[in-house]
RNA sequence: GGAGUAAGUUGUAUGGUCGCAUGCGAGAGCAUGAGGAAAGUCCGUGCUCCACAGAGCAAGAUGCUGGGUAAUACCCAGUGGGGGUGACCCUAAGGAUAGUGCAACAGAAAUAAACCGCCUUUAAUGGCAAGGGUGGAAAGGUGAGGUAAGAGCUCACCAGCAUUUAGGUGACUAAGUGGCUAUGUAAACCCCAUCUGGAGCAAGACCAAGUAGGAGCUACUAAAGAUAGUUGCUCGCUAUCGCUCCAAAGGUAGGUCGCUUGAGCAUAUUGGCGACAAUGUGCCUAGAUAGAUGACCAUAUAAACAGAACACGGCUUACAGACUUACUCGUUAC
RNA sequence: GCAGGUAUGGCGGAAUUGGCAGACGCGCUAGAUUCAGGUUCUAGUGAAGGUAACUUCAUGCAGGUUCGACUCCUGUUACCUGCA
């Protein structure tokens, strides 16, 4: 994914944190706020509770793939950060699609 | 082939589709892209700032000997002690005769002596310490002589201490001589020897939105004092104390650099028992900053521990499977 | 990335010149009081084995020093805190 498509400051967090609105599901919880561009960026949150360094890149390089692939059927002009939870570590690529698709839908992002 | 000891290597590969980071390129694209531990942060260095780093005290570290190294708590070669039939392994291993402290309970007594006991015809305000029991530890041990009973009182061997000679750079070893001997603990304080200034790449340097203040200069008071900083403390050191001027300066968010050519890697020769050193030749091999290696498919029986964030040298810990070399024991079931 | 701290029964929390581990409180169990419950009072309460007396193991884990370790030293695991 290319750097533009991914938030990179620190202040852009947090206004997603305080200003977006939030969804979640079993597996996630997300933030959404609308930017001032006509491009969607993602921010993935990955904390220090869910495992060692491997475990962690490991889950956050699946997300960025899944983000990659479903890129052409999101809106345009949102940031969106995804902290996934614990349980996330066991599942496969195939089950975390599934889980992100679901979010994505209720926080109604998905193009029809 | 069995059981074992030591050292070492490897630690997914190949192909396809899509995708990421850096460099080069006008572009298409091309090249390169995690580890043996990248980990723990336990040591040691470089590097940066604090006065290119100072004095004293305090505090801390190391602790058999000699060597290696940029340095070390690491490595190599040895010494002593311990374990194993053996290959081999382990070892915080200076000083308890510099001083102080501590040694619960038990026991007569715990760093100094007498409860039971033995002896002198009996007995002790006398002599004795062999035997008993307690304890982690009880006044050198075993045997013989000796005696009223006993005792290093005497002798032999052993242990310990002091000392002499020989060998070794040294730790120490071997032999001799001497007087007969006061437990343990220094991972308790301490003594001795050697070493250490503090903080860390979020170090630090440069550019610089927003906000609103900031800078320069000279000398009055004058080497006193106050405040702040610098190291735990004492010194020492540094900055500020008044006047004038300017619309810029300092600096937060943010950005750029630091950031990878280095005690580097490979190889050959020489010196050294070895750690390692010297010389020659060749090579350039991640550099991100919400942080790059992923997803899917095919083949191979199966594939662990685990992911760089300034760099390097060690140590420690985690680790599936496969393989190599040297050596030891045992001796026969094939 | 760097710096520092903590760990003791079911829970909180004592125990330091190194000398009987589990004080004390909460909780739990049993009994008394009550028609019943609560309150209150009394007793017990780490684990395993044993009829019992008692024995063995227990201070996160693994070693070491010491006659003796919650305490001293080394390694390690988990958790927590601070620094832009």
């Amino acid at each position: 994914m290319e750097k533009k498509h991914r938030i990179r400051k620190s202040t852009e967090f947090k206004r997603a944190y305080v200003k977006g609105k939030n969804y979640w599901n079993r597996n996630f919880t997300l933030y959404i706020k609308k930017n001032d561009l006509n491009y969607t960026r993602f921010g993935i949150v990955v904390t220090k509770k869910l495992g060692k360094a491997v475990v962690r890149n490991k889950i956050k390089r699946k997300i960025r793939e899944i983000n990659r692939s479903l890129l052409p059927f999101l809106k345009e002009g949102y940031d969106i950060v995804l902290i996934p939870k614990k349980n996330t570590v066991d599942l496969s690529y195939e089950e975390l699609k599934k889980s992100v698709e679901h979010i994505y839908n209720l926080a109604g992002i998905l193009k029809r």
